[in-house]
DNA sequence: GAATTATCTTAGAACATTCTAAGATAATAA
DNA sequence: TTATTATCTTAGAATGTTCTAAGATAATTC
């Protein structure tokens, strides 16, 4: 194991843009969005997500760990399960804005290939996957 | 359980979980962070930014690069200058967002500490670094 | 044109994260 | 107790990101 690095203080002292780096980074993974999403609705258990992810028991239990320690998910054990749920909902609010914004850059992406390449139908609005 | 490989598509057919990793990932780097808080109110020049941020010419143009890539910013040339500024208005939201977690979280922490740790005045609310 | 100022680009080293494989731990059931 | 299922931990390899140093480009002024 590496020598451990500068400990970072972990109270107040901390600037809040380094804590929003740190934040924003941990949401900044494919498989870790796809969590949050699936605990929009409700709690499930490591092997529910385990599945859901298409990763092994390693690469789940790391991801959660990481965001549980951050602070973004907690858990709760039942039996030999362990339920994880998001800690604080305006989580979602963050991944519906991002959505948002994502979703004006499409647009703009398409108006602006537009002109070479004009849509096959206009009967419904083109989807985007979820 | 063998990782599921998943598809890599550069087109509009990403799926959205990808995109929005790869946009927080982006907003995952303090220095980045800062950028987004100091154009809040109006468009800065590279120099502004790289003597706000205390960075040199290469380091500020390579964050300010992969932020307008991504399209979070845009910019303009005025002479020799270039000026950028933040493409979407609701990123800031992102940051509002992001900054009211964060301040729950570190209130919840103080809540547990308060025990061993009392306050030391409550003639006005604490305050943290912006 | 040459000099100046501002910004950008590149390559590689330094550092950090993620993945993989192997095994450890925890709760329960047989 | 042993077996079983679920979750967690660790180390190191693979991969990705950031930093540093050097120089390139672009617009302007002399």
């Amino acid at each position: 194991m590496p020598a451990a690095p500068e400990p970072r203080p972990v109270d107040g002292t901390e600037p809040i843009y380094r804590l929003k780096a740190d934040f924003f980074r941990l949401l900044g993974h494919p498989a870790r969005v796809r969590v949050l999403e699936l605990l929009r609705e409700h709690e499930r258990t490591v092997g529910d997500l385990q599945a859901a992810l298409g990763l092994d028991s390693s690469g789940t239990s790391q991801h959660l760990t990481a965001m549980r320690r951050q602070g973004l998910l907690e858990s709760r054990r039942a039996g030999t399960s362990v339920y994880y749920r998001v800690k604080d909902p305006r989580t979602f609010q963050l991944l519906e804005t991002a959505k948002q914004i994502l979703t004006s850059q499409l647009e703009e992406t398409r108006d602006l290939l537009g002109g070479l390449n004009p849509p096959q139908s206009d009967a419904a609005p083109a989807r985007t996957r979820s």
